[in-house]
DNA sequence: TATGAATGAGACTTCATTCAT
DNA sequence: TATGAATGAAGTCTCATTCAT
């Protein structure tokens, strides 16, 4: 695992306190990060917009990185807060109502914070301690994963680890740009196409025959 | 607009040794780029690996990031060439021909330099000067929305725009994440597979009825 | 005197509860100072490895120095426990048992807890109110001084000052050098070597006429 | 030798320039450590003394241990130059005066910079890269190994190496703490009387028997 | 009195950029 | 024009000490 900067938080903030600290600790973070971007979010600066000292940030976390972590942790915990439920319910479904919850979920979950993940996406550098930092999607990749198996009667395709790869990269990345790059395609109406057609994407291909 | 740092090279490096110079800064910033990641490419670094003083460095570039956007836009370059025939004969090609070629091209694109893509689309942030970054694939974006006006009548999509965006956004999604995260998708086999099952992604997509 | 911070505890910690967390603070900072080094003995560290909090430390210790210099003290009074004895039975002997049980004394005193030693001796900075932090030996010198005075008859040389501080110098680099930078002089047998030599080194002084 | 920081200097310093800044860092830094202390040498202040900015300090020198070692050497030169000749001499003298001059030496040696020896030997910890600071006297102290393989049958002492560790120790304890804590040694008269007696010392134990 | 959260000065170090030669 | 020495703002992090509870 070679010698890197720790990254997981320091105490377990068990008083009011410390939690409180550690709160606006990462919700400074979340702040900078939304409002001036990856650049400016330094430790100084964090702790002075969290109204703390450095000292106290580093009592709680062991570096910037931790912080940065400690956000998308919480940015994800708040996607799976929002969304959790319908990705409960993905298994009781038939293919094509499932493939568009799907799709809704991961609308859903890009609209959570936006800008706060157009960030995390793209600005914070996948280096060091960041390296492993990903989108949340790799759960809902396995459950979609698992629903296959699940389903595999009523789609033609075979290999499932590569439709599973095929559907969720799809589903992901359309969400994605379209949320973060295409406002255009935001509006109730065209989010509405959007899904629509994603749908048709993704079923059509599970209902294609591989040969 | 605000006052941002020039972004352009200086001149014209009309000469051929300013030529050698700003060709030797740029192949430096990109070994650098790949070798150790864009954390160690610092100015002096890169001048040093060029074989050149840090003020001839700036005597082409204005700043660091202009160097960056140089090998980008070098990288662009050579994707383009490897590729740019393939996508000079799309339109003659009957739809899934052009599809599979145009997942073809996705490929062979990535591979023209996969490191110095995966360091320029992960470790680089997108900011400041830098925040314009983005995938070549723009170009190919556009070429297949044409090609989509002129078979219009060979496919069931109605909105072109909407269809050329998730067309796109798909092949680029599947292919970067294959050959950047999935090796085990790019031996020769799985990427033959890889391909027939975007094709049929694709294809199917376009093929299917809107309503 | 300017103002430095003080360094005497600060309090007489006459319960027992008091002088218990009293201990267990100079203990630790021992215990630290010997295993880690002076560098890591922060005071939150030691008062963690006191079971205490670091408020408590304070209130006992009005900074870190005074911890230092109570281990010090504390080194000194241990030293003097193992050696006492020894050192009182001084003024009975013959100048050669005199000096041969000096020495035995000075090997004794530097073997109570020879890495504490080294750890003040060469890694505590002798600064601020650490400056007089000196090797116990002043007491022996005394004691060895005021031996000389009482056998002046018995010995050759005339300064009985200058004497004393060749003779007590010299032991003890002798045996502070051998204890912790000749382990190999420390065998046993080599040991016993050691205190010959050292012996013939003063006697043959005493001895010697100073004309 | 596990991973410590790098303690030699960074560049050769070829040219005039460069030269007179790395000389200008060592001569600030030597003037701290004797004018404020071990303490107040932080890589900021030494920078500012010299004239010159932090990074320039970090152009020539990694660390601030790389400095203090500089330092050390520095005067390690020094001293050798202002004691090398009558060291080169010791060989073609007959034991006593070989002894005598060898105590000049130590004195002269300590004389040199007395106020930074001290803070050398005395404040700067033994710890990290300063770990293996010692006192240059181990070139005395092979020296005069040498010398008495050398002279061999003018003395009694059979064991040549413990002999040396006796002698060298107790010239560069007596010397040292003579110049340092004993000012009132240090007078002419005095000095002359320290030299007689230390000759003496070591004389009388050169030609003691060992049995 | 004990606790431990909070403080903040200050240490070390890097690196984009400038400028005298 | 080329060089590379010099700059210094800014970033990360530590730790002795204080203070509200």
């Amino acid at each position: 695992m070679a010698t890197r900067t720790a990254t997981k938080p320091r105490k377990q903030a068990s008083q009011a306190r410390s939690r409180a600290t550690v709160d606006a600790l990462v919700e400074a973070t979340a702040r900078i990060l939304v409002d001036e971007g990856f650049d400016k979010a330094s430790t100084n600066r964090i702790a002075e917009r969290a109204g703390v000292s450095v000292g106290s940030l580093y009592q709680y976390f062991p570096s910037k990185e931790a912080l940065v972590i400690a956000v998308a942790e919480r940015h994800n915990r708040e996607i799976m807060q929002a969304v959790g439920v319908a990705l409960d319910e993905l298994g009781s479904l038939p293919v094509e109502a499932a493939v568009r919850r799907l799709i809704g979920v991961a609308i859903d979950g890009h609209r959570v914070n936006p800008e706060l993940h157009r960030v995390l996406a793209e600005e914070v550098p996948r280096t060091g301690d960041l390296e492993g930092l990903r989108y949340v999607n790799e759960d809902a990749g396995r459950r979609f994963r698992q629903f296959l198996e699940e389903h595999r009667d009523e789609v033609a395709v075979q290999d499932l680890d590569l439709a599973a790869f095929v559907c969720a990269t799809s589903i992901e990345s359309l969400t994605h740009n379209a949320v973060l790059h295409r406002p255009e395609l935001c509006s109730d109406e065209m989010a509405m196409r959007l899904i629509d057609e994603t749908s048709r994407l993704i079923v059509g291909y599970l209902n294609s025959h591989s040969g």
